[in-house]
DNA sequence: TTATTAAAGGATAAATATTATTTTTTATAT
DNA sequence: ATATAAAAAATAATATTTATCCTTTAATAA
């Protein structure tokens, strides 16, 4: 079990016991939507408010702390901070996969055709995944 | 200016007045969000409801007229379906293009790696447009 | 054409989702 | 240990999206 104390006070978030268990939870579960995750918390602060959670995404996002996902047809996930990376979204379960992609190439053939600066990107590779495959 | 009378009726929609507008506008502007759909459609209708921009957007979206497209940062917008392509989305104006970007290398790379089986890709690539690298 | 009918639009209420406000509590630096 | 700025809790307020109900209309066929 990691500490996130000091690397939320890297990102000049006070490590508050309700922020340990959110980035903790980030962790375990790596994807989670906003209504997951006030489900999780509430297991844990049984008074815990909605609008805590809210707060503490918005300000995580904007202190780069965690990364919001955009999913087509379905509702955004949270992941914590990490190396630039694609997802995998299955169409069934709902499950989002990291998955590392070089996307250079990409980005070097655009940069030349077009005068367009490229800062991020961002790939989400919806489909089956494995599990749902099977079943 | 192209009539969308048989297209929304290949696809199972009435083509209601106000829907070939909302297809007009589409055309025209390339993506839209609801908002601005909005207003520009109560210059044409000055009764019109958001409701009724709300229901077609849906419908639109269920019967695979449109497609929504998650930007980073910024809210949905909206395009007329075309051929799968990605999207140049500027993070200070908020302007989306289209590009035409092959990832069936990608693809294929994944698809021998991992097991999951991909049905769509998602790609919006964010940066600064031409336009506002100038001002 | 006109009549019929299922669907769409308008108005508005309701439900969800998100943000703001106020007071109480707490993490952190001194 | 104390002071203080920030965070949490408890709402209230907004914003966004969907549902409802009644009226109007596009599509179909006689």
């Amino acid at each position: 079990m990691i500490n996130y104390t000091n690397i939320l006070r890297e990102h000049n978030l006070k490590a508050t016991p309700q922020r340990l268990a959110i980035a903790d939870e980030l962790y375990k579960k790596g994807h989670i939507s906003i209504e997951s995750l006030y489900e999780l918390m509430v297991n844990k602060f049984s008074s815990i408010s909605l609008a805590t959670i809210y707060k503490n995404i918005n300000l995580m996002l904007e202190n780069s702390f965690i990364q919001e996902i955009k999913i087509p047809y379905s509702k955004s996930v949270y992941e914590l901070t990490q190396a630039p990376h694609s997802h995998l979204a299955c169409e069934k379960c709902f499950a989002v996969e990291d998955i590392t992609i070089d996307l250079n190439s990409i980005i070097d053939i655009i940069t030349k055709e077009s005068s367009f600066k490229i800062t991020s990107t961002n790939l989400v590779l919806s489909g089956i995944c494995e599990n749902c495959q099977l079943g």
